[in-house]
DNA sequence: TTCTTGAAGTTGAAGCTTCAAGTTGTTAGC
DNA sequence: GCTAACAACTTGAAGCTTCAACTTCAAGAA
């Protein structure tokens, strides 16, 4: 606040800056989080005319005792918020690759996988998979894959519980799945 | 391709499919870089008034020479594609923290940010590199900072050259900038 | 010179996500 | 048994990104 010539990444650290090592991994980071994703969804989009996060829903049905699962606890294993998988289903629906099916207690909502969409998921699980290979484990070194996931567990457990994803995705981050893959 | 019943991430592995270690850093992976920006970029966009690639964009062009870079290479370094960075540069524009003018050479527009966008960002900067500390470094040990730097330095590695980002996107990142920060 | 090609930007439409504001069953209090 | 409050969605509008098409300017070929 005074009116010294500020910069935004000083030489000096003010208090509880970024120094350099911190500085330079989030560079990385921040291109890793923007480039990574972007080149998944085109590229499961050109050749399964699909986005990434329709297939990691499909995918997550997939797995699940037939092939269905409540909307909310979906929502949180596919990282999104309750709106956006909503949406999603609604479009996965016209496509007749997910139906929705109202589940056994209260207002709770189904997605169940098509047969049809279990088909074509099975036909983009490939494709998908030999590109994220490709991109990811196939530069990095089995000790790597290692510091890969343990760091990346240790920034998603400091989000996964407060998390500032605006308040609606906010409370649906709230509950857990009692489950795991 | 045969008929036997199939499985996305069967237990045996049929050829180069991910290994456990690589499914469950996989996992890990995606929920970070769905998570991390959407924090990031909610948080910003609270607190400030921006979202995070507006700031990045202001932040290099604040550190620029002049405050002012061509728009195809702040594409680059933002990690956007040229199309992205012509909306968003619109934006600014109108809030008046940002204006074009034409560059030297040929059809060149820079990017320069004005007096009032450099206060802006000033004021944001602190909110968003707490928060980006909170979120990231203050969870991860040194070394941990330090592996996490170079494990997604080679993913960035191998996904900027080629990277599958629709054509437009692919022929903007064809050209890399000569200098670094 | 004139033509062709390519690089750098811009633009509008289409599609997706977020946000805020509804619905509608459930549960707890009184 | 009512009523209030909550949980689990749904919906439509607003905003952002992508995609494809188009405009310009610069160079090199002919």
């Amino acid at each position: 606040m005074n009116k010294l010539k500020r910069q935004l990444i000083p030489n000096t650290k003010p208090a509880s800056w970024l120094n350099h090592h911190e500085w330079s991994a989030w560079l990385q980071l921040l291109a890793t989080v923007t480039l990574l994703p972007a080149a998944i969804d085109s590229q499961l989009q050109r050749e399964a005319g699909m986005s990434h996060f329709e297939f990691a829903v499909m995918a997550v049905l997939s797995q699940q005792p037939g092939r269905s699962l409540q909307l909310k606890d979906l929502a949180v294993v596919a990282n999104g918020s309750l709106s956006r998988l909503s949406h999603v289903i609604s479009r996965l629906e016209r496509q007749e690759w997910v139906r929705r099916v109202s589940g056994a207690k209260g207002r709770a909502t189904n997605a169940e996988l098509t047969n049809q969409g279990y088909r074509k998921l099975m036909e983009a699980g490939p494709i998908h998979f030999a590109e994220v290979r490709r991109l990811v484990f196939d530069v990095l070194t089995p000790e790597e894959v290692n510091d890969l996931g343990r760091v990346t567990s240790r920034i998603n457990a400091g989000l996964i519980p407060v998390t500032n994803l605006g308040p609606l995705a906010r409370r649906t981050r709230a509950s857990a799945l009692p489950q795991s893959s």
